[in-house]
DNA sequence: CGTTGGCCCTGATCGC
DNA sequence: TGCGATCAGGGCCAAC
C-alpha cells in the first residue's frame, strides 16, 4: 500500500520518537509479521529487548532502525509495510486493531512511548538485519547520517528530536539537486564509521539489492537510463521494479506515466532519451507533491504514525479516476488488469506506440 | 542471465 | 441480516 511519500511520512514521524530511544518491551502478536527474521519470534525478542534505536533511515519503501550495538556485527531493526502496514506511535495505554508487533519504548525526553507495528495482510514484516557497507559507499537511505556520508554529528544538526515531518520532508525535496560526488568509502571505513554509530554509509542485507530511490541525491540518472534501455519489457512493469528505481507504487506509477504521456505497456527499449528523462522529471516531480500532501489515503488504511491521512488523493490525475474525465483532455481515464493490478490511464493521452 | 506468472494473506465492502 | 465474491497501494521466488 505505502510508496515513497508515504514511507518517508512515517519515517520522519518517527524519527525524533526513536533517535536514542530503549526498547523496554517487545510483544509479538503475530510471528508472521517475522517472516523475514532469521529465527524465531523468541530470538527477535530476546535481541531487541534493551536496545536503543538510534535513528529511522529510509530506501525506496524500506524502513530500518540501527540498533546500538550488541556483539561486534552492527545491526538495525527493519521494516516494511507492505501492503497495509502502519506504525503507530502511541502512549503505552494505546491499543490498535490488528496490531501484530509491539514495542514498547523508553524515550530519553520524551517518556514512555508505545510503537504498535499494525498490519491487516500481513505482507509487511519487521526484522533484525546485519548492516553491510554499501556498494557505492554513499549513505544508505534518506534520514540516516545525512548527505553523502556526512558525519551523523553533522547530518543530525537538522534533524534533531522535536524537528519532526518538517524537516525530512524539506530536506529531501531539496535532494533531487545534490550531486553524487566523492570517492566511495572502503568497507572498513563505512563499518567503522557503523561502529561509531554514524551508520553512514551501510545497509541492511535485505536492502541491499534494493535500487536507490529518484529522492535519494546519490541516485544515478545515467545509470537508470542506461539500464532502462537495457530492459525488454514494458514500462509500469520497470518502474515497479524495485531493483531498477524504488519507491514507486501502482499509485504513483500510473500518476508518472500520465503526466508523461506514456501507456503503461510501452516497451522501455523503445524510449528515447528525453522522454526517458522526462518521465524520470515527472517521477520526482509527483513523489515530491504527494509528499508534501501527507501521502496518499483512501481510507484508514494509510495513515502516519498519529493515526492521520494524507491529503494526495485529491491531486490524483489518473489512478482510481476510471470513469472521469482525463484533466487534460476531457476524455475518459479507463482501468486495465496489468500485472494483477489495476491501471488506469487516458486512451487518447497515453497512447501505445 | 533476465523476465514473468503465481502466490503469499486478511478484512472491508459490495451485490445478491 | 447473511453470505460469497471481489478487491486492495508489494515483493519474492520458482519456472521459463
Amino acid at each position: 500500500m505505502p510508496e515513497l511519500p508515504e514511507v518517508e511520512v512515517v519515517r520522519a514521524g518517527l524519527a525524533p520518537a526513536v533517535r536514542g530511544a530503549r526498547v523496554a518491551s517487545v510483544t509479538v502478536f503475530d510471528a508472521r509479521s517475522l517472516r523475514r527474521h532469521p529465527g524465531p519470534s523468541e530470538d527477535f525478542v530476546e535481541r531487541m529487548t534493551g536496545r536503543t534505536l538510534q535513528s529511522a533511515v529510509r530506501r525506496g519503501k524500506f524502513l530500518w532502525f540501527p540498533l546500538s550495538l550488541r556483539g561486534p556485527e552492527p545491526e538495525a531493526l527493519v521494516a516494511h509495510l507492505g501492503m497495509s502496514g502502519q506504525v503507530l506511535l502511541r502512549d503505552r495505554q494505546a491499543d490498535d486493531a490488528l496490531t501484530r508487533i509491539r514495542l514498547d519504548l523508553d524515550h530519553p525526553e520524551l517518556g514512555p512511548l508505545r510503537l504498535n507495528f499494525v498490519d491487516q495482510r500481513i505482507f509487511g514484516s519487521m526484522a533484525i538485519d546485519a548492516l553491510l557497507p554499501t556498494a557505492d559507499g554513499f549513505s544508505g537511505g534518506f534520514g540516516g547520517a545525512g548527505l553523502l556520508g556526512a558525519p551523523a554529528a553533522v547530518a543530525g544538526a537538522g534533524a534533531g528530536a522535536g524537528a519532526v515531518a518538517g524537516a525530512g520532508t524539506e530536506a529531501i525535496a531539496g535532494a533531487g539537486e545534490a550531486e553524487a560526488t566523492g570517492e566511495a568509502e572502503g568497507a572498513a571505513e563505512a563499518l567503522a564509521a557503523a561502529a561509531d554509530n554514524t551508520f553512514a554509509a551501510v545497509i541492511p542485507s535485505q536492502v541491499a539489492h534494493i535500487a536507490r530511490d529518484p529522492l535519494d541525491p546519490a541516485f544515478d540518472d545515467a545509470l537508470f537510463f542506461r539500464r532502462l534501455a537495457a530492459r525488454k519489457t514494458g514500462i509500469k512493469r520497470a518502474l515497479l521494479d524495485q531493483t531498477l528505481i524504488s519507491g514507486i507504487g501502482n499509485i504513483y506509477a500510473d500518476e508518472a506515466l500520465w503526466a508523461a504521456r506514456l501507456h503503461y505497456d510501452q516497451s522501455t527499449a523503445g524510449l528515447s532519451r528525453p522522454r526517458a528523462r522526462l518521465l524520470l522529471a515527472e517521477i520526482r516531480s509527483v513523489l515530491r507533491r504527494a509528499l508534501g500532501e501527507g501521502g496518499t489515503s483512501f481510507d484508514a488504511q494509510y495513515v502516519n504514525v498519529n493515526g492521520a491521512s494524507g491529503y494526495f488523493s485529491h491531486s490524483l490525475n489518473a489512478y482510481g479516476q476510471h470513469g472521469n474525465a482525463c484533466p487534460r483532455c476531457g476524455r475518459a481515464i479507463v482501468r486495465e488488469r496489468f500485472m494483477n493490478r489495476g491501471s488506469h490511464f487516458c486512451v487518447f493521452c497515453q497512447r501505445l506506440r
